[in-house]
DNA sequence: CACCGTCAAGTCGCA
DNA sequence: TGCGACTTGACGGTG
């Protein structure tokens, strides 16, 4: 199935990089000690992201807009450019050697159509702050920064006039990565590519905003397609799309929990497959989803049994029977089914837990402490267990501590156990 | 320690 | 007219 060699990522979040979450504060009490101790932090988190994705081949990733908190605005004082250059240098070596691609993304805030001159300024400086980011960690022109188109204002014509004006004046650093994107509500793809006949400016094509807010309905999808690859050139890299499928349970647009793998199969045996594409996934469960895909375009028992472990005890923790059906499938299997697995993987974690099987999970998981930890973490462990039977504590507690004694013994299958994820 | 309202920014749509 | 949703999680004050 897999013919041009997609490469599949994930935006921002990693949900087993530790430590991995980003800080800020407040505008009231920014200073800049607090500052540089945040930065500091967050490159370190960023980092993690990076010797995650190239530990487990992911070549494409979004970079966050939360790396330097108040990144585009005056009331940060200080000169991270200069004060973390070491590290900025070091993490693009890194994005270099492992040859990645990766992107940003400027969020709502940013209008370059706006009316407003003072909205204009300010998305301007937001360009120009992830343009910093993009020089800092790549430099390459075919690592994109993607942009919507903004606002309409009762006037679309107008506001694409204004688009392309502002477009015009922007630097040329800037423009060197920026694309637009399609979204889903005010521009169409069919907007976006008019503005990008106008400027030629690559076009990023959205396929869920594209659902929500249709266009160009009287051609087939792969004309579509086909006009959106034409608006990239050589020099811009293999052509991006962001692919994502309807929480179906939430509101129009709302990004699903985890991608349907077999849903994803099909759109890319009837379209994607056909061009020479890398895929941006937006997804909640991050690089959950980057690895389901992976595996299924570049099918790999070892990586798939490497999957499997990190899932067992978390499987084990919803229900015994879907654990013994994919032990029982592992074994003497030299070739399980990517979408099968994933199958069984997905009904199951839908269920609701239960504290009986929560309980028989932790036990599992204490085998592995059982030999090397003191009698006062085995006391801690098995009153915490009780307590969790009692209905006394939650299992989120239970699990932080637990993960605490694999930290402490630095227990690395556990680790690896999404179960103990946090 | 757990909980939960709130957080720089713009725009649109709906009650 | 004012509020919630979008991106998204984390801050930080309170109980």
């Amino acid at each position: 199935m897999k013919k041009h060699d997609t490469k599949i990522g994930y935006a921002c979040m990693n949900m087993d990089s530790y430590p991995a979450s980003f800080q800020t504060c407040r505008i009231q009490n920014i200073t800049e000690e607090k500052l540089y101790e945040m930065i500091e932090n967050n490159i370190l988190v960023l980092e993690n992201m990076i010797d995650y994705n190239i530990k487990h081949n992911n070549y494409m990733y979004r970079i966050s807009s939360s790396l330097i908190p108040f990144g585009s605005s005056p009331l940060n004082t200080l000169d991270w450019k200069h004060i973390f250059r070491d590290d900025f240098k070091r993490i693009k070596n890194k994005i270099k050697h492992g040859n990645m691609r990766v992107s940003c993304h400027p969020g709502q805030y940013t209008v370059i159509n706006s009316p407003s001159e003072d909205v204009v300024e300010a998305s301007i400086m937001e360009l120009e702050y992830h343009t910093d980011l993009m020089e800092l960690l790549s430099g390459n022109k075919n690592h994109k920064m993607i942009l919507h188109v903004g606002g309409v204002y009762g006037d679309k014509d107008a506001s694409i006039d204004r688009f392309i004006d502002v477009y015009h004046k922007l630097s040329p650093r800037v423009k060197k990565y920026l694309v637009i994107e399609n979204d889903d509500r005010s521009y169409t793809v069919e907007d976006v590519l008019y503005i990008s006949s106008q400027v030629s400016v690559p076009v990023i094509f959205d396929n869920l905003h594209h659902d929500i807010n249709p266009s160009l309905q009287n051609l087939h999808m792969q004309e579509i397609i086909t006009k959106v690859v034409k608006t990239w050139r050589e020099e811009d890299g293999k052509v991006k799309m962001h692919y994502s499928q309807q929480d179906p349970g939430k509101r129009k647009g709302a990004h699903s929990e985890t991608i349907d793998l077999a849903l994803f199969c099909e759109d890319y045996k009837n379209i994607y497959s056909l061009y020479p594409i890398d895929i941006m996934l937006e997804v909640k469960d991050k690089n959950r989803s980057f690895k389901k895909v992976d595996l299924l375009l570049n099918p790999n028992q070892r990586t798939l049994e490497v999957e499997w472990a990190s899932y067992k005890y978390l499987v084990m923790s919803k229900s015994i029977a879907s654990y013994n059906q994919l032990r029982e499938m592992f074994k003497n299997n030299p070739k399980v089914d990517v979408l099968e697995f994933y199958s069984i993987i997905d009904a199951t974690l839908k269920l609701d837990p239960s504290i009986g099987n929560q309980v028989n999970a932790l036990e599992h998981v204490w085998g592995y402490f059982k030999k090397i930890a003191t009698e006062k973490e085995k006391m801690q462990f098995f009153k915490k267990l009780q307590a969790l039977k009692d209905g006394k504590i939650k299992d989120t507690h239970m699990i932080k501590f637990t993960r605490s004694l694999a930290e402490k013994y630095e227990v690395t299958y556990l680790l690896e156990s999404y179960f103990l994820s946090i």
